[in-house]
RNA sequence: GGAGGGAUGGCUGAGUGGCUAAAAGCGCACGAUUCGAAAUCGUGUUUCCGGUAUUGCUGGAACGGGGGUUCGAAUCCCUCUCCCUCCGCCA
């Protein structure tokens, strides 16, 4: 969120980027609305400051036991005009201030305008037969059943059962610990459920809303990701210098509308309404943010070289970066089955745009200012189970669990 | 769901109608003292908006959110949110 007078003094900029990230906002209708904004301003302020002159004079008379009757008409009369001139600029402030929720984020320097393969790991194995899909594998094994879910929730929902639940669960579990324990990481457990505050903060509205799921009767918002909770718990808040670098870590299941999604984009757990994910979410001082960036990175990717998956680091062009991030990597995973890349972690550097909006700041040589958050999928599970089924399979149809990953199954195949 | 108490600056906390942007303490910043530090002393220390000008002056607004009473509200009334206590209900 821009400050009123960053955004008046910077308007070719902020339109440049308002356009590389695909919005097109009218400007020259904010310069407008902002003049009226400014011209009003100072006109109620004009008379407020007359008001307050003749009612403090009010004051003085009756102390001092005198009349001061003869004051009141013009005292009714300047608050007449005060309402009416408020109402009008209130209105005008508000749509200002709602056009500037609009406005994203900046694009750091170093953004191409196509994707940058930044590393790709191990290369993809060779099948000695033809992989089958998670789908396919699902159904046979019984691990997976979609059509269940549709049943209960409707399409684009999954249910796992048996080893494939235990899976799910053991993949969580196996992710929380690596960050808990081998990079840091103070563990929550947050709500699932936000209000519009927590997912203004977090740059989710009011671009994002019709992806959204709302409760009706009390109008929270189903967590799209942890990352909306886990940001919000230092909103308003202002920390000591030392209290940097503050890093949570959250599991908690997802919701998204994917609003416009369908096709073979969508079959089996490739993009589904309800997910499972593990968030890691930084706090930093301003000059730390991109070295974190870096780090935050090697955090999330640990999770694919520990199951010893194949997976490559894209740095995202313009026209795919988000609105609230500067920089962004993704990390994608092969999955042999459906033979593709799969995108699990986005690892983000939002710089001091949720910050300014959720008010989280440090005390820094007397001066206050605004702190650098990050965030990485760490991962998502739904694509990570693909992979891990498609390329762990074996020719007889089985899949054979990576060892990490058996302490938390308690199981060393799916037969 | 019902009854009561509360929400004030970075923190603790005073303040029941104008003299309060807000006491006091803590913290923080700068300076003095010191070889240096601690202690001590001094000065400063909320944010936003307008005007003017530039590191200042000036006007307005904000004491959880919204509304009301009043010439005038941190202070009185209503309402919402959140926190605490008690009762009820419940996984």
């Amino acid at each position: 969120m821009y400050n009123i007078r960053y955004v008046e003094e910077h308007i070719e900029k902020l339109k440049e980027i308002s356009e590389k990230k695909g919005l097109s906002l009218d400007f020259q209708e904010f310069a407008r609305l902002n003049e009226e904004r400014k011209t009003l301003k100072g006109e109620v302020d004009e008379l407020r400051r007359q008001k307050n002159e003749k009612g403090q004079k009010v004051g003085e008379l009756k102390r001092e036991g005198k009349d001061a009757s003869h004051l009141i008409p013009e005292l009714e009369r300047l608050k007449e005009e005060i309402t009416t001139k408020e109402k009008t600029l209130k209105q005008i402030q508000k749509k200002v201030t709602d056009f500037i929720s609009w406005i994203p984020n900046r694009i750091h320097h170093s953004i191409k305008d196509e994707p940058v393969i930044i590393k790709e790991s191990t290369k993809i194995k060779d099948f000695p037969f033809k992989p089958l899909t998670h789908i396919e594998l699902g159904k046979s094994l019984g691990i997976l059943d979609f059509e269940c879910a549709s049943h209960i929730a409707g399409s684009n929902f999954a249910l796992y059962k048996g080893k494939g639940a235990t899976l799910e669960r053991a993949l969580i579990n196996f992710m929380l610990d690596l960050h808990m324990k081998r990079h840091g990481y103070t563990e929550i457990f947050p709500p699932f459920l936000v209000n519009e505050e927590a997912m203004f903060s977090t740059g989710q509205l009011p671009k994002m809303k019709d992806d959204m799921y709302i409760t009706e009767r009390d109008g929270l918002f189903l967590n799209p990701t942890a990352e909306v909770p886990l940001t919000n718990i230092l909103a308003n808040k202002i920390l000591s210098m030392n209290s940097l670098p503050i890093k949570y870590c959250a599991y908690t299941a997802c919701f998204r509308r994917e609003a416009g999604s369908y096709g073979k984009e969508t079959k089996g757990l490739l993009r589904i309404h309800q997910f499972n994910k593990v968030e890691l979410v930084n706090f930093v001082h301003p000059e730390e943010s991109y070295k974190t960036l870096e780090i935050l990175l090697t955090e999330a990717e640990s999770v694919l070289k520990l199951l010893s998956l194949p997976y490559r680091v894209v740095q995202l062009p313009l026209n795919d970066l988000s609105f609230a991030s500067a920089k962004t990597y993704d990390i994608e995973v092969y999955a042999a089955g459906v033979d593709r890349w799969l995108e699990v972690s986005s690892v983000s550097n939002f710089e001091d745009f949720q910050a300014k909006r959720a008010q989280i700041r440090i005390k820094s040589e007397g001066e206050t200012k605004h702190i650098h958050t990050l965030n990485a999928s760490g991962v998502a599970t739904p694509r990570l189970l693909i992979a891990l089924i498609e390329n762990l399979q074996t020719e007889k149809g089985e899949v054979e669990i990576p060892e990490p990953l058996i302490p938390y199954t308690g199981f060393e195949k799916i037969d």
